[in-house]
DNA sequence: ACGATATGAATGAATG
DNA sequence: CATTCATTCATATCGT
């Protein structure tokens, strides 16, 4: 069913060689050095994408993420962030691809399902409330317990291009209220970039500083 | 001060002109500029940062949105809702770091380490009183006047309790986000790469009692 | 080596 | 204010 992430990710699993050469042969000099990106080692990325579809995690919570990166971190050096990316960048690009991939034409022409796509997740989560987990990757009992089934947000990207959500013009802006922003809706109509600093602007009396001196 | 700018920080350094379009020309290179998205300046970026940090910007109102955005329209295109999505982002990202900075676990044995990292407001001034303020880029007479010191709620996650304060007794604890990221800002920590995950690996056992299910 | 691709990281833009 | 999505940059790795 799914085919999209089997192409090259075999590599090494050192996990991160300070063996860096001072030299920074780079363009300039501040340059990486020790801050190279994290390299996921086979065993993490494997774990990770048993979380992912055998345990339908998407977007682990800062628990989960503490778990993930705990468990992983037997494998190599790891931080939380790198875990959250993973899984932020896998969705994504998941997502990308699949709007590629699923056919364009099944979108235009109307026949397209929303079932058709979810066929990767195999969609084993959903009760968890049965006890035993018994996931293959089970770091600290992730069970991807409540977001199961919420990026099912109906399929690709189709619907989500205007969001225009038009925002009644309050006329009176205090404090921190941001909808009524003409940029709520910017584009929508408007004109082409309006200078938007004179719907509320009143222009007090300070005008001492506008020194641009930074 | 709060950038890790290693190697990555792409786009950043494309310093648009002064123009008042989007004409870019950065190089003479490639202008990438054309695209929706708000490409901000390194000027822009400065004069954010220092309304950031020294002047304890962090929820400008509309008013000072419309100043500020004005302001930096000097050095590239840019509408007020960049200035405000900024400013959320900003202040989003460095408190989704600290927040977990101070990680659950250590939250929860009290052993809270209020260790923090900006230089947040340096209280300024409560109005925009006398002469020239000093501040590195007051955009006409912007002083965040009303929220200096508001967000100086000592720290962690502790108004928003309500919310994500759902630490058991057990030794866990369900925040809300991720814990210790030590990536974002990195302003005051700045560890090359910490490894404060063993707080939570105190069970191993860990079966399925993820669930934080509302 | 160079170019293509995969993917880590960062961040603007939204949404709830 | 928290979370998520989309885009884009930067770099690691592989193929030729």
């Amino acid at each position: 069913p799914q085919q999209q992430q089997n192409h090259q990710q075999q590599q090494q699993q050192n996990q991160l060689l300070p063996n860096e050469d001072g030299g920074c042969s780079k363009n300039g000099f501040l340059c990486r050095q020790s801050s190279t990106r994290w390299t996921p080692t086979t065993e993490q990325i494997r774990i990770l994408k048993d979380l992912y579809y055998n345990n339908g995690v998407r977007s682990p919570t800062a628990d989960q993420i503490q778990k993930i990166s705990a468990k992983l971190r037997q494998y190599g050096k790891i931080e939380g962030k790198n875990v959250f990316y993973w899984f932020q960048n896998h969705k994504a690009r998941e997502r990308q691809k699949k709007r590629l991939t699923t056919d364009i034409s099944a979108m235009q022409r109307g026949v397209w399902r929303s079932d058709y796509q979810e066929s990767i997740c195999s969609t084993k989560y959903p009760n968890i409330t049965s006890g035993a987990p018994s996931s293959s990757a089970s770091v600290g009992g992730l069970h991807a317990a409540g977001q199961v089934g919420n990026y099912g947000y109906g399929s690709f990207a189709m619907e989500k291009s205007f969001r225009d959500c038009s925002i009644s013009p309050s006329g009176k802006a205090s404090g921190s209220m941001f909808q009524n922003f003409s940029w709520a809706g910017a584009g929508a109509g408007a004109e082409p970039y309006p200078s938007p600093y004179q719907f509320l602007e009143k222009k007090t009396c300070f005008v001492e500083t506008l020194d641009d001196q930074e």
